[in-house]
This record gives structure tokens, sequence and C-alpha cells, in this order.
DNA sequence: CGGCGGTGTGGTTACGTTCTCACACTTGCC
DNA sequence: GGCAAGTGTGAGAACGTAACCACACCGCCG
């Protein structure tokens, strides 16, 4: 029952050791009636090369490390389903780690990566220093979805300003003025991003913004349906934009709950579309952002980097686009 | 730049490496005043073991293989989350491989875990072969969902056939006459206990099953929908029972496009609620089960037997429940 | 006082692979 | 004929860790 190794083929072949690890990794000079024999007797044998002592010996291994917030979110779950899918056909292993957006337990998986000797390592980033720990033990780095790092590294982000700029012109183009934002309350690019957006686009209206249309939840909250029910008690916003797409479902549900109608009584537009938003009735309208892409794009470019360590980081920014459906309409009267 | 060793915070410290393992891992006799110093220079010098050293030398990992369908969908998604999360607080890392319920590709995976001798891996089986492989080198499997094993192994699954009872049921309570069923065609415990779940209500409310109300429908199928369009045009089922949740969403989106209504033109009853079920208008009953625990429970199951290898192996099986909502009713006249 | 169990330490080896090197043999070419 | 380049092979040394073993010291008891 113990493993079957090298050595073992290598005398079932009549060979060396040296001969066989050519002859079964591709490397180096073997004959033809030698590799023949070796692959043979590796089949005979059933042979499974052992991983880490290849790693051990090579100094690095086929493991890519992925870090994402909560696997149980469909976004951060179809990032995860591409990188797989690009990195399985270019034979690398992924392992994914969760943090709960919670930057020690994100430092923590960073530390495990490089003792596995991850050549590359992908993340939606929480705080920068995994990624500076990473980078300053030579791993390569893809943040996704948002750039928090403070060492220059490869990204894939999309264009989150247009894209609500986008939304909150949509709303503002259709008559809306009291047009609400509801966003997470964090220091990544992200919500920073559809922040911008939607103050510039209130801006280029020539709208005054209304500080208390703005409602930023933090993270993990648990009063987040009291301070929507807040904001449509004391501000009686005509339209929403709920900049991801949790605070979206929570923001439906509540106007479901309260008779309010779509879109007649209130807009709502959302951000990252998920399933459910194009089967309600009306369904939503959304900004869409190619997850699914996101995670292939990153995983190509960290195994772009890997091939050419040098190489000048790239950050590579994708479009959003503007879903209309039948969630938003002209103001009511 | 070169990693730091064991070696190096030995010297760092005065002591030898072997004093220095015995520091870090916690197994053996060090002084305390040694055990500082080591402790000491391992964090001053930024000391990161070499998980494949360690691998090697013991001839096991921290690594547990999860194959699963497709990480895109949602079921698979969400108990990959409950694995990851459960793993992680005991010290494993989770590697996920995607087979596209193709049995070569999961061997192909099973390779993959030998190779980085994972002491354990958890799949939703597509075929035997893989769990076999495994079995035979002596890792630990446990297979989630259903059942495809030759071997004794551990699994997790819930009870298909039961759920498939109490929703079929449910509508004969209903009235209804003509169920259709919509099952995947495959040859996995889950299709078949559904499938059987189905006849046996059908069978105890004394009516006559009609095979043609019975779409099976094979994995990968492109013309998914013209068989279901066949079956509402030909067979004119006043109920339809979808056994997943791929195929009650197929389901969903042409009853909607035909314009019929829920639950008066027709009843619909899904199997593995997804959020889209509970957020439509009518809401749609559907039999639910358990994801994430399901996928805790199996990495908590592989934890048992990695800790007690010899122990019998079991076979969890969970409660699905009904949920009924507005998608069924009294048969229409 | 001799042995004995507990404590603490370091040397050495093994884990399975790849890599470097040395060497042997064959061609081909000046 | 000799020398260089190409082809093929094997010995042996890493890679970084943990396990095993030997040893040295302490206090204690008979």
């Amino acid at each position: 029952m113990r493993p079957v190794t090298l050595a073992d083929i290598a005398r079932e072949a009549g060979t060396s050791a040296s001969t066989a690890s050519r002859a079964l990794s591709g490397r180096g000079y073997v004959s033809p009636a030698a590799r023949a024999r070796l692959l043979a007797a590796a089949d005979r044998l059933g042979y499974v090369p052992n991983a880490s002592a290849r790693t051990l010996k090579q100094r690095t291994s086929r493991v890519v490390g992925v870090v994402v917030s909560d696997l149980g979110n469909q976004f951060y779950a179809r990032l995860a389903a591409g990188i797989e899918q690009t990195l399985r056909v270019a034979d690398y292993q992924m392992v994914v780690l969760g943090d709960n957006s919670e930057s020690a337990e994100e430092v923590a998986g960073a530390r495990t990566f490089l003792a596995m000797r991850a050549p590359g390592v992908i993340m939606t980033p929480v705080g920068s220093e995994a990624t500076e720990l990473l980078v300053a033990q030579g791993t390569a780095v893809v943040e996704v979805d948002r750039q928090l790092a403070t060492v220059p590294c490869d990204g894939v982000v999309i264009d989150n300003e247009l894209g609500a700029r986008e939304a909150t012109g949509h709303l503002l183009g259709l008559g809306h003025r009291r047009v609400a934002l509801l966003v997470a309350e964090t220091d990544w690019t992200s919500d920073a991003g559809r922040l911008r957006g939607y103050l510039g686009a209130i801006h280029d209206a020539n709208v005054r913004v209304d500080e208390r249309l703005i409602v930023r939840v933090p993270h993990h909250a648990v009063d987040t349906e009291e301070r929507i029910d807040a904001l449509l008690d004391q501000e009686r916003p005509t339209a929403i934009f709920a900049a991801n797409n949790t605070l979206a479902e929570q923001a439906w549900r509540i106007l479901r709950r309260r008779g309010l109608r779509l879109p007649r009584d209130v807009s709502l537009v959302g951000f990252d579309d998920v399933p459910w938003m194009g089967m309600v009735e009306p369904a939503i309208t959304v900004v869409a952002q190619p997850t699914l892409h996101m995670g292939r794009r990153a995983a190509r470019l960290l195994l772009e980097r890997l091939a050419e360590p040098g190489r000048e980081p790239v950050v590579e920014c994708l479009q959003p686009v503007l879903v209309v459906r039948g969630s938003t309409g002209p103001i009511g009267h």
C-alpha cells in the first residue's frame, strides 16, 4: 500500500530514477525505447507523482490561492467559477479561502498560500496587508473587483463610476430628482467609484446633492432594514439606486412589504445582475457586470504574469452595462 | 529573498533545527526559554513553514479535495461554501475542482488529489471510478448529494424520495391528476429517488402512472425547452414537478412566456430552494434542502473519519422540507 | 552510590522529486 | 584522425521538515 515512487518504476523498467524522472516529466533526453518502457511501467503500477516532493524541489507549486469574502454570495461564487475554469485548462489547482471580509482572516490566508508556495494569489481584497505580505515574498497577486494594494500589482475591475453614473443618469433622465443611494460603507474602490458616479451624474444634471438621500451601510450591519425604512419614511425618494446585489435585494423586499409598486411609486436600480432580478415582476433595472468573465480574466492575467514576471502591472477595467427593465419608469405625479 | 527556513531561525536563536522544529510545531520537549527565543526569532525573520516539505515528510497534507459539477450553480456553490467554512476552522484547506459532470474529469481530479496527498476528498460524484481509485489508495471519500460508490464510503444525502413524495402528494391532494415530472436522466441516486417518490405518491393515490407525463432530460441537453414545450402541447398536465432547480427555472420561464398563470392554469413545484423562487410572484412551492448544512456535515464527517480511520462508513440522510407557496393551488376546472 | 525516569538537546536520516554534473557513445566535419 | 556537437544515461546532491535515536543532565529513590 506504499505509494509507487519514481524509483519503483525505474527499477521496473530497468533504468535509473533520473531517467524515469525525465521520461515522465518530459524534460531532457530519453530514448524512445526507454520512455516507452517507463510509461508502460508507470501505467502498470499506477504511479501518481508526489506533488509535494516536486514542489519542494522546484520551490514552487501548481496551486493558485483564491480568497473571496463569501462563497455563498453568488457574485463571489461566479468569480471563483471563472477562475477555476481558466486555471484548470492551464493545469493549475485552485485553493479557495473565505475571509469574512475580515482583514485578519485575509492575512491568515496569505500566510497559508505562502506556506503552500503558491506562485500566485487572486483576491477580492479587504485590506492591503495581505497583498503587501505576498508581494514582498515574491508572490504574484491579482486584485479583483476592487483595488486596495499599496504596492504595484495586477488587477481586474469594472468601471464602477461609469456604471453608477449611467444608472443614476437613467433615473434622472426619467425625471427623478430625489434619487437615493444605498451603498456599502467601505474604503473599497468599488463602493467609492459607485458613490462618485452617483454624485457625478447628479451634479451633471444640475441637481443639488442631498446627503440625507445617501445611506451608507456598514459591513455586517444588523440594522440595514431600519436604515432603509428610515430613508423611506423621512426622505421619500422617488427612486433608489442600490449599489450592490444584497442591498438591492433588501430594498426590494422592503418596498414590496410596504406595498409600494415598481416603478409607479418608486423606481429601483441595482448593481450586479443576479438571476432573481430578471425574473421578478417587474424585472429590476440593473448595472450588469461580467462576473464570470472577470474571474477568467483575473486568472489569465495571473498566468501571464507567471510566464513573464518582469512585466509592468496591468489593471484591466471592464465595462458594465446598464440593463433597463421594468423597475424604473418616469416619475409619478 | 530566499524564504526563511527552520535552520535560519535555529541559527538565530542558537539552537539546532530539531529544537526549532519542536518549538514551532509544539511536539516534543523544548525548554520555555528556548521556545521563547525561537518564537521570537521566527516572528522577527518572518518565518513561513514550508507546507510541501511538511507534507513530504509526514506523507499527508492539510488539503481536502472537493469536486463539484459546476461552481456556477448555486447549489454546488453553497455546498462548497459550507465545506470551506468547516474545514477552515479545523485548519484544513479546500482545493476545488470542477468536473463538468464528466466522469473523465472527475477521475483526473482524483489523480490530482492523490498527487497532493490529500487525506480526504468530498465530491458530488459523477461516476464510481474516481471514488474507487481514491479509496484503493487509502484516501477517505465522502459523497454528497448522491451515492454512486461501489466501495464503502461515507455520504451525506437528503431523502429525495420523501421530498418528491411530499411534493407530488401535495399536488395530488390539491386534486391534480395529470401531474408531470421533469427529471434529469442520470443514474444518480438523487434523480432516481425523486422519480421513485413521484411514482410512489401517484401509486398511493390510486392514480394510474402515465409515462408520457414523465420527461427525462439528459445532461447537457440542448433541447430541454422543446421537450417541455412538447409536454405542455401534447399532454396538458395540470401540475408540474420539476425535480431540480435548473429544470424548475426553465419550466417557469416557459410557462410565463406562454402566458400561463400560476397556479390557476398550472401548478408548479420545484426541488432545491434558490433565491428567485421565493421572490417571484407567485412564489414557487419547493422541496427545500439544507444545502449549506449538507456541505458542513460532509466536511465534519470527513474530519471525523480522518480522526478515526477505522470507523464504519456513515451515510447521513437529511430531511428536506416542503415549502408551500403560491405556485400551487387547487386544480382549475 | 548506582540506576532510573523525566527533561532537554542535537545529529542524522528519510520523505520523492528534480537538477546539475560527469561520463559514454555516436555522428559529422574539417 | 581528432575535435566538437548532439544524444543518452546514471550518480548524487539538494529542497525543508519531522521522526528517530543517542546522549547529557537533573533529581530521586532504594
